[in-house]
DNA sequence: AATCCTATTCAACACGTGTTGAATAGTGTG
DNA sequence: CACACTATTCAACACGTGTTGAATAGGATT
């Protein structure tokens, strides 16, 4: 169905849908339908324009998703470079902690880009998968250097697989924020942002056991991963 | 185009494309393309017929993938019963890595049902997830039993929460066929087979450490992952 | 006032999709 | 032979998609 008419289109303001604007909404869209199904004309509808203003600000709907993508993996990458300072002196329990915390922080609310950083990399569309990688080995070869130094530091067991444990300890981590909220408030009576915070802590606890040389050690106390909630995308469905 | 005239189309033959190859047709498109994108005139090309011949055997294409999954659920949980049955008196560690092997048996080729598991989950198309949940819970059922006769038999943890445990078996599973044959060729020089089967050790050997009662006692030995290739779907692209 | 430029919309194209109704080939049965 | 029945194809419909070229509104500049 075109506009209803009741809708105020040929809009008398001057510039009132920036660049900017699209990308939230994009982002919106490609969060709930995925790369493939999200459609220009929904992300449009989103943003109140017309499914053309996309091709004015940006070449296709491939570089709409790489502008994307280009906006929000800096600010990862950012917080996991503090994260590896070989300075920082907290123990490896703490900052593998503070890494599934930053995965929280940033990708919690945006199964679009977990889904899709996934989808690519597995079906191994060429020229997106090629961006993603670059934008995501910097993160891990981070996540890497923290290992590499709990191993230096006697925290953790000299065999291990640094590249292997950086891959187990991420990627269940967007598992636990994928599946998670979706499945456990089935099996038991919890809402979803607590499922998350259950399954991190149980999942630390097991990872730690499993990687730490003193395995008599105990997980220290850990903060809370549900109180900070930036990035968030207020409503997924309209 | 419409189909170039050296296909021997109008086959003189009586009967020759029977709902079991159109299953085969469609779990092969399905693996590479996922449900959505996947199209029924893909299949019916790979099948060797018409689309609407699809629509002779099956209501619609959530019917034929809903097919799919009835066709190849039941032999998993099959295997995962006889896995479960408190008389097994193997070493849990064992049979944990038995419920590894299981699940790269049946999942290994086809990617398509596992995005789809993951995809419609983390969706939440009603319908699909529904018949998708009565499908696999029966087979978490029979795992989580085996942590439950780990823990009674003193091999596990005491504390351990078995609903979790099993997920985080399971899923870090899933992860392992599906992105570690895709990302650590390009990061060691490992074939993809190889990366899973490296991947499958390593995991196994990180969690037993991680949900044992005796951290000290080693893994046993372990047979082999890449021998066993049932249910392989022979090529992806045709 | 005339011109230029940027932001925006409209209408359309070419295509791929799931689906359907009518038609047909081929076999088994009366 | 004629009939019924099953398996199969053909052609089409209605729709949603990414994309594009022409047109236009509105402010800034000359």
């Amino acid at each position: 169905m075109p506009h209803p008419p009741p809708s105020r289109s040929r809009g008398p303001k001057p510039t009132k849908v920036d660049p900017g604007q699209l990308l939230d909404a994009a982002q919106a869209v490609f969060a709930v339908d995925g790369l493939q199904a999200a459609s220009l004309r929904a992300i449009a509808r989103r943003a109140g324009c017309d499914p053309a203003l996309i091709y004015y600000h940006f070449d296709s709907k491939e570089a709409l998703f790489k502008a994307l993508l280009a906006r929000r993996f800096p600010a990862i990458l950012r917080e996991v470079e503090r994260l590896a300072n070989p300075e920082d002196q907290r123990s490896t329990p703490i900052r593998l902690w503070e890494v599934l915390l930053i995965y929280h922080r940033h990708l919690k609310d945006d199964p679009g880009i977990r889904s899709l950083i996934r989808g690519e990399i597995v079906r191994g569309a060429e020229g997106l998968t090629q961006l993603i990688v670059d934008q995501i080995r910097p993160i891990t070869t981070c996540i890497r250097q923290v290992f590499d130094q709990g191993i230096a530091r006697g925290e953790l067991r000299p065999d291990l697989q640094p590249l292997l444990a950086t891959f187990f300890l991420v990627r269940m981590q967007i598992e636990i924020l994928d599946v998670l909220p979706a499945v456990l408030p089935h099996l038991v009576g919890l809402n979803p942002d607590a499922a998350i915070a259950t399954g991190m802590r149980a999942w630390l606890d097991l990872f730690w056991r499993g990687v730490a040389l003193d395995q008599s050690a105990p997980l220290p106390a850990l903060p809370d991963p549900s109180v900070e909630n930036t990035n968030a995308i207020k409503e997924i469905r309209p």
